[in-house]
RNA sequence: GGAGGGGUACCCAAGCGGUCAACGGGGGCAGACUGUAAAUCUGCUGGCUAUGCCUUCGUAGGUUCGAAUCCUACCCCCUCCA
């Protein structure tokens, strides 16, 4: 426990980039209670793959750890045979046992790049849920009604909408909360989309004779195309495994008003910083450049400084000199003797899907060899054929032609 | 169980015997403009051994010279009544 700190200022870091807090006064007063919390935060083994969006919920739990709490890092695994149908507008598939449990491990390897793996205390929920019978069950879900399951947004959506709801979908925010109950949870942190599931925790608690937990909601990212939530199934992501140079670049290309929302979600400069910064850009300053620092310290936390130098030198290269970049990949291809029609070879490398597309990249002009326009979808290469082809402005291919 | 509505390309959504590879919108991709941004404008957006051929409108059959469009059976979804 951090004793230097007072509450007060204990509450008010804490509350830093949160969406909304309820109870407030009652986590004041658990704050006040100078023991460590049980901090409960709930992930789906549905997605292996880190990206941006899940560490704005991750940096919080790590600033609970350096507060000196107990993070419980909660994996679903029995909840993810449901899929939770939060956000969603449709029924989402289930997922098998042997998936989950590898889809599991890569998330621990992951997570560890953010919270401290000492303080962590991972838990899966199929410990207690693979206990309950039916008849639990039927007792567990007896505490809610459908009503109240159909105030949830996306429920009553789909509802009007007249789109399915199956009825195990309603199960699954019921064992949510029966979690909270398990893990004695003080507090439970989640996206904005959590809120209804969070509070029936709360609810349920309640009905087990438990204090509620407090519950903290955190924005949601905005994905790279700036309207939806960042999630892989949406393309539009930022994952924390990737390599600098692509990291980087998702990174710039971000709009300008997106960019500060990432400042402040992402970025661990202060606010003061932050506002300084925004001033500049208000002043004359090229958003560009404040975006250079923001791709910088991100890059930069999830690799290293080396890496992050050498990717923003890549990135200046690339685009503002308009050269090609270092490491293109390299492709090597068998041709007859006669010879390879391009759309093959642009189709074979896989810098294109179909032929068709081959043909139509052509024509739109978006083609190049060697930084070359060309316009005939007929072109024939020969073996020992060698060159770089650019479709597009980021696909990138040194193709090697050999017989 | 009964009645009605509906399943069209990545999504939404027209079409209801031929000119439909299928209007329109969204999304995506590409080009112009830029700061690889945003906004805007333009084009493209099934596949292929490519001026032609093949597959696609829930599934399987059928009628027809010809079907996404008509018929039959089946599957799935929604609503209302029970």
């Amino acid at each position: 426990m951090n004793i230097m700190i007072s509450s007060e200022e204990h509450f008010k870091e804490l509350s830093r980039g949160t969406d909304e807090i309820l109870i407030e006064k009652d986590l004041k007063d658990l704050l006040n209670l100078s023991r460590p919390l049980r901090i409960k935060v709930g992930f789906d083994p549905t997605a292996p793959d880190l990206h941006f969006g899940h560490t704005v919920l991750l940096n919080k739990m790590r600033q609970f750890q350096d507060f000196g709490h107990d993070v419980i890092f909660l994996i679903g695994d029995f909840t993810a045979l449901i899929g939770d149908p939060s956000g969603r507008s449709a029924l989402r598939p289930t997922l098998s046992k042997e998936e989950v449990v590898a889809n599991a491990t890569t998330y621990q390897d992951q997570v560890f790049k953010i919270l401290d793996r000492e303080k962590t205390i991972v838990e899966f929920n199929s410990v207690w849920m693979n206990k309950f019978d039916a008849s639990d069950l039927i007792k567990l879900v007896s505490k809610q009604t459908v009503a109240r399951m159909l105030e949830r947004d996306d429920f009553s959506k789909r509802y009007k909408s007249e789109k399915p709801i199956s009825i195990h979908e309603f199960i699954y925010p019921m064992v949510q909360a029966y979690d909270s109950v398990a893990l004695k949870s003080d507090i439970e942190l989640g996206g904005t989309d959590q809120k209804f599931n969070l509070l029936m925790g709360r609810q349920l608690q309640q009905s087990f004779d438990q204090e509620p937990q407090i519950i903290m909601t955190l924005p949601l990212l905005e994905g790279l195309d700036g309207g939806n939530k960042m999630s892989k199934s949406s393309n539009n992501f930022i994952g924390i495994t990737e390599p600098p140079k692509e990291m980087f670049g998702k990174i710039m290309s971000i709009s300008d008003s997106l960019m500060w929302t990432y400042f402040e979600l992402l970025s661990f400069k202060s606010i003061l910083e932050i506002d300084s910064l925004k001033n500049s850009v208000e002043s004359g300053a090229n958003p560009r450049d404040i975006k250079y620092k923001l791709a910088e310290e991100l890059v930069e936390r999830f690799h290293d400084i080396k890496s992050s130098k050498i990717a923003k030198k890549e990135f200046i290269d690339l685009f503002r000199k308009g050269s090609i970049p270092s490491n293109i990949p390299i492709c090597r291809l068998e041709s007859p003797s006669e010879g390879i029609g391009i759309r093959h070879l642009l189709k074979n490398s896989g810098l294109v899907s179909s032929s068709s597309e081959a043909i139509r990249m052509i024509k739109q002009g978006a083609v190049k060899i060697g930084g070359e326009n060309i316009d005939d979808y007929n072109l024939i290469f020969r073996p020992n054929f060698e060159g770089v082809f650019q479709v597009g402005k980021r696909r990138f291919k040194k193709i090697i032609i050999y017989k």
